[in-house]
DNA sequence: ATTGATCGGTTCATATATCAAACCGTTGTT
DNA sequence: AACAACGGTTTGATATATGAACCGATCAAT
């Protein structure tokens, strides 16, 4: 592991529910020496990326983030196009809607948007998704760069009894996303949350992210899937286009079949 | 200089009129060789913080930039505070208005806000404010803390012509900015822009960034100036009510004396 | 087709960072 | 006063990063 890499990964240590960390604390949560991640934080302080709490003497994330991430969506807004489409998702299917981009090889979370309809949610806090638990992680798999899957099956963690833990498990999960064009979830990440992801395209024409709607198992009925399906099949397009890109003809056609699988299983041949 | 702070390095060559870098362009920006670069970026592109063009090869800013980013803003929220008094600032005196952030020893630009009252008008392009040579950077200097002076005073880069390059023109402009409770930069840092700088504190007291106003320096009449001054109080004061802060009473003070410069420059013993 | 310039990316002695562990001074608790 | 935990520093054997030179691909001009 190189030293820079070491250094970033203190970055993503910070959460909303533990926005301040010592430097013992870190050591801790990073598993490494005192020595060398108190020289980290000082670099990363002196970039601006974290700044020292002058009281509590505790590091939290820093300014020049900010800067950048206003200097990324001013290169590459993504957000923006985003935005509205997650609204209406929200809205229409009364759960949470959340937009993914693939970067590298990772799924990284880029924007949540809850609806206020029913007081029990789901909630968008993590910063990257699990490629083989969850269902942005599997539309990316499945519409992805091909490397995707060899790279998914390095890391096969398990995080519920659900989550698939075998490549042929995740190839069956992959296989099944690919026909109806949209990944599923059944509680593989999350034990009560149900998601289904439909992947965005960019101007290149491959996958750029994913756009999905989360929502808890428990009023999780056909048709609230089927509302779910319709409108990630809208927003998908919506997205995609406002980043500049196009669905595949492949896509399209598997949502042609699956948009009412619950009329009409049969016509598939 | 360590391995780290060279990668992170990079993200900073990243800017608005030049939002992708391909290799060897890095190279010849960061003043290094191709082998360390290549996988300094390849770290950064894991972790996020980079992506590559897939079809140019060439690099820009990632996606994670935009989580820390809004952590940051939710750990920390200081743009939600500045963003009002800055539109309010810009408008009533025409000109550009910027509040900057302190993290360490550096002054982090956070948010600008340019008047449309006029076509030429000042531009904040700078992720981060010379401590000798700009007005935020002085008022940094005069009201935060004791080190930044010998700080400063070790990189006296030269802008303009009227740039201070001696540690006695530097203490002389702070003598100033302490006595006046703002900071001006007259031409120092860009030749024909104006700027003043009242200072921003937090809740323990201690300055916590600067509001400024650049004016272009053909327009900058003492009546401007008076109403600029003016509108920085307020700023200021606005702000750092809303970071948690309290304006020191030696700057209340002080700015008392400087509202009207003009009428009353005997009264001052 | 050949040259030459430039690109993204790789190799291998050598310089540099890393880590465990012990230490220091401070702070807050018992 | 004794103690424990904190942030921060030092040590020296060991792991890691570094950079000049190198490679193959691409492209423009000859």
């Amino acid at each position: 592991m190189s030293s820079a890499s070491k250094a970033l990964e203190l970055l993503s240590l910070f959460t909303l529910t533990q926005p301040e960390i010592g430097l013992s604390e870190m050591c801790r949560l990073a598993k490494r020496d005192k020595a060398t991640t108190y020289r980290h934080l000082q670099v990363l302080e002196k970039a601006g990326f974290i700044e020292q709490n002058t009281t509590s003497k505790r590091y939290r994330l820093g300014p020049a983030l900010l800067q950048l991430g206003r200097m990324r969506e001013a290169t590459v807004p993504r957000k923006e196009g985003a935005e509205t489409a997650l609204v209406v998702l929200a809205e229409k299917t009364g759960e949470t809607a959340h937009v993914s981009v693939l970067s590298g090889t990772t799924m990284f979370a880029l924007i949540s948007r809850e609806s206020p309809q029913h007081s029990t949610r789901a909630v968008i806090d993590v910063t990257k998704f699990p490629l083989h638990a969850t269902a942005s992680g599997v539309c990316a798999v499945a519409f992805g760069p091909d490397d995707l899957f060899d790279l998914a099956c390095n890391d096969l963690k398990t995080y519920t009894d659900l989550t698939p833990t075998t490549p042929e498990a995740l190839q069956a999960l992959v296989a099944d996303t690919r026909t109806v064009g949209m990944a599923r979830s059944d509680g593989r990440y999350q034990r009560d949350i149900n998601s289904i992801s439909a992947p965005i395209f960019d101007q290149t024409g491959l996958l750029a992210g994913a756009v999905s709607v989360a929502s808890v198992a428990s009023r999780f009925t056909p048709e609230l899937e089927s509302i779910i399906q319709t409108e990630l099949m809208a927003a998908s397009r919506h997205i995609t286009k406002s980043w500049g890109g196009i669905i595949p003809a492949s896509i399209e056609k598997a949502w042609l079949h699956a948009t009412s699988p619950h009329q009409e299983l049969d016509t598939t041949s």
